[in-house]
RNA sequence: GCGACGGUCGUCCAGUUUGGUCUAGGACAUCAGAUUGCCAAUCUGGUAACCCGGGUUCAAAUCCCGGCCGUCGCACCA
């Protein structure tokens, strides 16, 4: 690889800041909040981008549909979800020094007593009072127990009527489930995909875009026959795909059809979406040999899931959680039926049973896989030249080229403007004259851009001009008449080259 | 949320110990001009900051209080 130093996250939170990835949001208040951030011109062609690609090797690929929900859900949703009654932690704060714990926990951990979820608040401080319970760190005595719910709450119309903010973007898609299904004339299996923000009231939201209250996800839920989850004959075409899957400290490399021989994986079908999964993220760039499938624990896994792999890459700050791959079975969609009391049974017309569908789902942070694809696209030599190259692949670099003439003279701008106003509209590209040559090209590699085209004075006379390779920094000679056909085939020969 | 430490141009840093000489300095970046003409060259000039609020004082970037944010640790993490 080009250059020995490993980026940190460091190096990569001053490029998002001063080239305008990222940055945090409400920054000329004092008061503004932790846990926000917003993307930059740069950051968002940049995650446009992304998600283009997203579409392309997972929703398209798969024939997938996809929707776009509302944010703000009923009350109703997140009984049935599980949020409010799962989620609503029981915490006792010190009165004396203010440290907050979670009450269940504590009074399981001093006294052995069980509390169950749903245990009333009166019911716990009188345990609390019972085994007279002080605070470990200053001896104080506790107040009574509050409730912390994850959820924004928020108030709809004049009476304020109770609803929140989606902490995962799946609710819409359960919700919406049937309509989708009898619309769009759903086959099981049916992959329904949403790419939205959600949010959560994190206690400590820390590492920028890696751990927000507000964020982006991209989820897909795929709604299957329980009863068919080897019958895909669609595994064949994914089967010799490399999957790293990790275990008891140590990581396998082996294909699909060999994890699922040795019961690495449960079934085809996860193991096909795994592999679709792994296939995306090598054409993001990000060095799949950091990459891992963790296979979590019951401690670990979601209250909703019966069994759950997490996609992790490892970065500068650690191994990163970017996918969740749950198997949530038919727990969201049985709740919802039972509160909403909706059937949400539907006929498999393959053998015209009809059944409650299963769900396997691959929910896909977005702010943090952004984050990721900088870090291992980051390269640079202060030694030799003084280069720090972004190595985005072009099609998720936040432009494909910029247009520099080689100096403002001889009518060389005029000429070069020109070139820029003819692509203008059908690429991500802009024109810079200022600064020497050596300056503006440096400028471009630093956000990632594969290209540059330079009018010099030889493009007067032949209307020709150079294509400079970011990573190599060499040049070819392009006829301006060519440069449509160039950009073209870059763009599709490094998609289809990976 | 707790604890420790910190917060000065876009970025990094000096200045805070001992209040005044700070009308806040430098480097890089950026903008304009000159010059060169294919890899961060040079010269000239410009833009640009003391996190917010309150207090002490003749005088606050500097001291005190509160808030916000950041880093780390604990806790939390659907």
């Amino acid at each position: 690889m080009l250059y020995g130093k490993m980026s940190s996250y460091e190096d990569i939170m001053k490029l998002a800041l001063e080239r305008g990835f990222y940055f945090p949001s409400c920054e000329i208040y004092a008061d503004a909040p932790a846990g926000f951030w917003e993307y930059g011109a740069n950051g968002v062609s940049m995650k446009n981008k992304f998600i283009d690609l997203w579409r392309r090797e997972l929703v398209r690929h798969d024939g997938m549909v996809e929707i776009d929900g509302s944010q703000i859900m009923s009350k109703s949703v997140f009984i049935a979800s599980g949020h409010i009654g799962n989620f609503t932690d029981p915490i006792i704060k010190c009165i004396k020094c203010s440290s907050i714990f979670r009450a269940d926990r504590y009074i399981l951990e001093e006294t052995g007593e069980n509390v169950p979820e749903r245990m009333a608040d009166e019911d716990i401080n009188a345990i609390i009072k019972k085994h007279g319970l002080r605070c470990p760190n200053c001896n104080g005595e506790f107040g009574s127990v509050s409730r912390f719910n994850m959820m924004f709450k928020v108030g709809i119309g004049p009476g304020a009527e109770e609803a929140y903010l989606r902490p995962e973007t799946c609710q819409t898609i359960f919700v919406d489930f049937p309509r989708v299904f009898k619309t769009m004339r759903g086959k099981l299996p049916l992959g329904i995909a949403q790419v939205g923000k959600s949010f959560r009231n994190e206690i400590a939201p820390r590492q920028s875009i890696l751990r927000l209250r507000e964020f982006y996800q991209a989820e897909i839920e795929v709604f299957c026959n329980p009863n068919k989850l080897d019958d895909l004959p669609k595994f064949e075409e994914v089967k010799n795909t490399f999957l790293r899957l990790y275990d008891q400290g140590s990581i396998t490399e082996l294909t699909a059809d060999e994890a699922l021989r040795k019961s690495l994986l449960p079934n085809k079908m996860v193991a096909y979406y795994l592999a679709l999964l792994n296939r995306f993220y090598l054409k993001t760039g990000i060095d799949v040999r950091r990459t891992r499938f963790r296979r979590l624990s019951n401690e670990e896994k979601a209250f909703y899931a019966s069994f759950a792999f997490d996609y992790e890459v490892e970065t500068s700050v650690g191994w990163l959680e970017l996918v969740a791959c749950n198997y949530r079975s038919d727990y969201d969609l049985n709740r919802h039926a039972m509160i909403s009391k909706h059937n949400l049974e539907v006929i498999d017309p393959s053998d015209q049973t009809k059944i409650l569908p299963h769900i396997f789902e691959l929910s896909m942070g977005i702010d943090r896989s952004i984050y990721a694809i900088l870090e291992h696209s980051y390269f640079e030599d202060r030694e030799r030249d003084d280069r720090i190259i972004l190595k985005l692949k072009p099609y998720l670099a936040p432009m494909l080229f910029g247009v520099l003439p080689l100096m403002t003279k001889h009518g060389l701008s005029e000429k070069a403007q020109n070139i820029y106003s003819k692509f203008k509209r059908e690429f991500d590209t802009f024109y810079d004259e200022s600064g020497s040559i050596g300056r503006r090209y440096r400028r471009l590699e630093e956000i990632g851009v594969p290209f540059a085209v330079t009018v010099d004075k030889i493009t007067m006379d032949d209307d020709t001009v150079t294509v400079r390779y970011r990573d190599t920094m060499q040049q070819e000679r392009v006829s301006v008449s060519q440069l449509r056909q160039f950009f073209q085939d870059a763009l599709f020969k490094s998609y289809q080259n990976i």
